[in-house]
DNA sequence: CTGTTAGCGCCTTCAC
DNA sequence: GTGAAGGCGCTAACAG
């Protein structure tokens, strides 16, 4: 099948090449007779631009790319739909890359991406912490860039952050509602600045409402988090444990199982989680949710401005989590 | 900052375009001593060929589409991880598109990346027995294509499959292993060629057995099938449920629940399912779990074959469901 | 209103 | 071993 390009239609129309350009994108200055035979051929072979043609020419891309630690895992699968949503209603395709945790990955697709393949990234850093040096050569290129859920906080730079601390904050406080006087949050030491942010949101309301604070920091290995839990559980004798991450809720579940606790009876569990299936737990866990959609769309729009070149007013967007109840742990 | 193109590490070296361009390819036939200049200079200034240019000029991208119903969803998620860890090892980018089930954008889609966005497309039918007439215009256009899970029956195109018919056989011959003499199939009525094949390897199981044939076809109503599935177990009494998709499943879960059966004590119930935390429901399900990530590996590996233009001896490929059993409902 | 021309950045014949 | 020139498909400035 012959191919069919701008060149192919000026052909066959007797027309030049930039006039069937113009027409193309219906420019004031065709006719309407001959933008209209244009129109018609071209819909008649179903012609498309070349997309790397106009990009070269045009300097930009329609393209974003999209680089995220991993994608199995439900906060950043909704985070996609709800950049992907934004991005086709504009017109815009989206580039995928996955860093699976390794900073080294993460430089790699950076420094491929500087060249003009895409006209702006959105991102959630590897592991933060580490070194930012490609990140910041990244903002010298100039390339529009928003960061969100893992940003590094050094750089200023636009980015979409969950309100961790007032969730948090919030939680507690909904717990201490329900009459919860000893409670446990479960944390991990690792530094990492979003579980620093909810530890100070249990710790402002425990602190405003004169409780104990009670904080237990975990380790990364999954056996010594579960005797850490268990021994507290057991020692301390808390009415109501508030993990600070996922894992951390679902450890903390399995031991209430084997210590005969039941949620949230003898004991309350609330945690972060963006786990859909929390609420397929038997009995479900009460959760804090990031709104990850949202979060999604609204770096994407963010990305946007910063595209058109537009003032962006607020660098910071703060997106609010939900406090999901599920039925039976409500305290109502 | 100034941009770093060929034409500036020519300048800045004194050297013609196609010098630096060869010596960048590592051609044989530019010295050594230029060779290692030129890579030099590059380095020093992060040299990255522009993608466009290159694409438009080799007509070749190095780009591959991923067309998607959704994303919000275990099975898939792992999919693009299987696709993009083998697209990255192969230095190929991923663009990700998803429908949202809706066979209009799946038609939008493909339209837009039919003029050389891409090197190939990968993807999962969306509203499967519908029009296809848009999939067969992507074939007439000899751009590669391969499908995976959610395949068109009607067209002889690559495609990745899981083995529904035999994983369900041996799921249910695990049932019966375990001593299970009625076994209830459910299932749903929709014409979808995936849940007849599952059906199948239940009917032919149950017959190789000398059992019973109990399949119950369920709607898309949620409460209708909750009550058809209440009505099932209250009068037929079956000591296994297998149902064919997870949301079923689910359904079934919370009726023993409602019905105060105990799982699997009074009934077994096992799944199809990709929901990686159905190993955190209490009691958790075993399930047939589709091998998600081979799939995404085997489909892309499939679709390099078809760019590169080697032939392919197997147009369809098989990949084996797993029996994934729960410690506390395993029947040993 | 329409056509001619000159690139976008890169690769590749063809010449020397 | 290196350089000059043309073109991938498209757009836009400059002519008529």
């Amino acid at each position: 099948m012959e191919k069919v390009d701008i060149k192919r239609l000026a052909r066959e129309l007797n027309l030049s090449i930039s006039t069937v350009s113009r027409a193309l994108r219906d420019s004031h200055e065709i006719s309407d007779s001959t933008k209209k035979k244009v129109f018609e051929l071209a819909r008649q072979l179903n012609y498309q631009p070349n997309p790397h043609a106009s990009s070269l020419r045009e300097q930009r891309t329609k393209t974003i790319a999209l680089i995220i630690p991993e994608v199995a895992n439900n906060f950043f699968s909704l985070v996609i739909d709800g950049i992907e949503s934004i991005a086709a209603e504009k017109g815009f395709h989206v580039l995928i890359y996955l860093t699976h945790e390794k900073t080294e990955k993460e430089v790699e697709f950076v420094r491929q991406l500087s060249n003009g393949r895409v006209d702006g990234i959105l991102m959630s850093v590897s592991g933060l912490g580490q070194s930012i040096t490609h990140l910041e050569d990244l903002m010298q290129k100039n390339i529009p860039l928003v960061f969100f859920d893992r940003t590094p906080d050094e750089l200023d730079v636009p980015k979409i952050i969950t309100d961790d601390r007032d969730s948090s904050f919030r939680a507690t406080e909904h717990l201490i509602q329900c009459g919860c006087k000893k409670i446990v949050h479960v944390s991990i030491l690792r530094q990492m600045s979003i579980s620093d942010k909810r530890k100070q949101g249990y710790l402002d309301a425990i602190n405003k409402h004169g409780l104990p604070e009670m904080v237990l920091d975990c380790s990364i290995d999954e056996e010594e988090t579960y005797q850490l839990i268990k021994t507290c559980i057991r020692e301390q004798k808390p009415d109501a444990l508030f993990a600070s991450l996922e894992r951390l809720a679902i450890a903390a579940y399995y031991v209430c199982g084997e210590l005969g606790l039941n949620i949230p009876g003898d004991l309350k569990v609330l945690s972060f989680s963006n786990l859909q299936t929390a609420s397929l737990l038997n009995p479900p866990l009460t959760t804090v949710t990031q709104s990850a959609f949202d979060m999604g769309a609204a770096a994407t729009k963010q990305l946007f401005r910063l595209i058109k070149g537009q003032e962006i007013d607020e660098r910071t967007i703060t997106i609010r989590a939900d406090l999901i109840r599920r039925k039976s742990t409500s305290c109502d």
